[in-house]
RNA sequence: GGAGGGUUGCCCGAGUGGCCAAAGGGAGCAGACUGUAAAUCUGCCGGCAUUGCCUUCGUUGGUUCAAAUCCAACACCCUCCA
């Protein structure tokens, strides 16, 4: 164990912190008593928290998770990062309905390094444990999967949600989604877990691990503490990069910034608590409050510097950046426009010249067919791009 | 093995012989407005082009003056019965 220099404190107080956000948290003595245990040996508990590669990027969503992993971790826990490359050849069906298409091996490995890599900026990489569960369940015989598959049955893999209804709705559900959740049931057994973190929609799958510790030789099963899923830009569904609703940990600092201020005010009454541990000051400004969190995301995931410098950016009204300069050859507006790259083809230039989005040394031109003559001017295309272009 | 349903633009989804570059919604883009990249409103939303032209509705071929729409074969997907 590498945690081994921290102290583990006692149970009230982790559990006062531990408790923060928290959906679920079942069964809620065992709970207990593994801290209580672990207080009393100083043996850190084994905390397990499992990431799909499916997607290369973390994003807000997932940081809420790994904060909470983070607290684990300040206690002195062993705090797994479990990157379920196994899984991810499946594809996790919670939520779906349908099958998800499979992922090649390249494109996880790929995923899960970028995944690890980013999880750092959240976690004490010299304090986790990063685990891969391709290194038991890509060994496992087919006898061993018999086995595992053996200790569940279909009408209470039927009782889960996803699976209930595209059953009912007569959708299909290939046979081996059903080894999803043993899968990472398994994981629990294979890292013996005492507590395993997820999504509030992982409760399923989280139940599996306990089911399965007592089911293979009768281990003490894992608690499930499960956190309240942050919803996506659109207020409607669970932030996911496949919804494309989502803020992403390596978004630019300008990026970043902009989605958490398009964000609805409702929603800021439910991103706050999660995102800052704190309640939402209901009669503060809501312009400051959400322009703070902005803030605060740029500086956890960028710098200071980061952030102030976005703010001062926004603040200015969002003027275009990276201005370029591009040489272009004399013609007329709209091929202008297109070769300087403010536009994606010829009629889309000409659409955003007809919209009164095309201006040159701030005046507005409107005729897509009008001769530019040659010179340097500053060219805009909308309000967020623009190029010095020397027209020759 | 048998029966049936499907494949439309970035996504969802209408469209069953001409009025279809193809309804509607979402996304996106431009503009207006605004505490906000929210909400709302307006317009646009295949490509080339200074009137007009070219390519698109799973693939290939056919019928027709004319096809996303009819026919045939093929591919892929789904459902039901066994």
């Amino acid at each position: 164990m590498t945690a081994a220099k921290i102290t583990i404190p006692p149970v009230d107080q982790q559990l006062e912190v531990l408790k923060h956000g928290v959906v679920d948290l079942h069964p809620l003595e065992l709970f207990r008593k593994k801290l209580e245990r672990s207080h009393a040996t100083q043996t850190p508990l084994v905390i397990k928290t499992g990431f799909d590669p499916t997607a290369p990027d973390l994003h807000l969503g997932h940081t809420v998770l790994i904060e909470k992993m983070a607290q684990f971790q300040r206690f002195g826990h062993d705090v797994v990062f479990l990157v379920g490359d196994y899984t991810a050849l499946i594809g996790d069906p919670t939520g779906r309905n349908s099958a998800r298409p499979p992922l090649t091996e390249a494109q996880i490995r790929d995923n899960a390094t970028t995944y690890t890599a980013q999880c750092f900026k959240i976690l004490d990489k010299s304090l986790t444990r990063v685990e891969w569960n391709s290194s038991w369940l890509g060994k496992m015989s087919f006898n061993d999967v018999i086995t595992l598959a053996s200790r569940y049955n279909l009408g209470r893999m039927l009782e889960r949600r996803d699976f209930r209804q595209r059953f009912e709705q007569n959708q299909q559900i290939a046979l081996h989604e059903f080894l999803y959740p043993l899968m990472q049931g398994y994981d629990s057994v294979m890292l013996k877990a005492d507590v395993e973190l997820g999504g509030h929609d992982q409760i399923f799958n989280l139940y599996m691990g306990r089911h399965l510790m007592e089911a293979y030789g009768g281990m003490e099963p894992q608690a499930v503490l499960t956190i309240g899923l942050l919803l996506g830009l659109d207020g409607v569904d669970k932030m996911s990069k496949s919804k494309g609703n989502h803020v992403g940990i390596t978004d630019d600092p300008d990026d970043m910034f902009g989605k958490v201020m398009s964000i609805s005010d409702e929603l800021m009454t439910s991103w706050y608590p999660l995102l800052t541990g704190k309640e939402l000051d209901n009669n503060g400004d809501p312009l400051a409050e959400k322009k703070a969190l902005a803030r605060l995301m740029v500086e956890r995931f960028h710098t200071a510097a980061d952030a102030s410098d976005t703010f001062v950016w926004w603040e200015a009204g969002r003027p275009p950046r990276n201005v370029l300069q591009v040489s272009v050859p004399k013609g007329p507006l709209f091929s202008v426009v297109l070769k300087a790259g403010g536009a994606t083809s010829g009629s889309d230039a000409r659409r955003k010249i007809a919209q009164g989005g095309v201006s040159i040394d701030g005046e507005r031109w409107s005729d897509a067919v009008k001769e530019v003559p040659e010179g340097s001017y500053l060219l805009q295309v909308g309000k967020k791009w623009a190029a010095k272009i020397i027209v020759s």
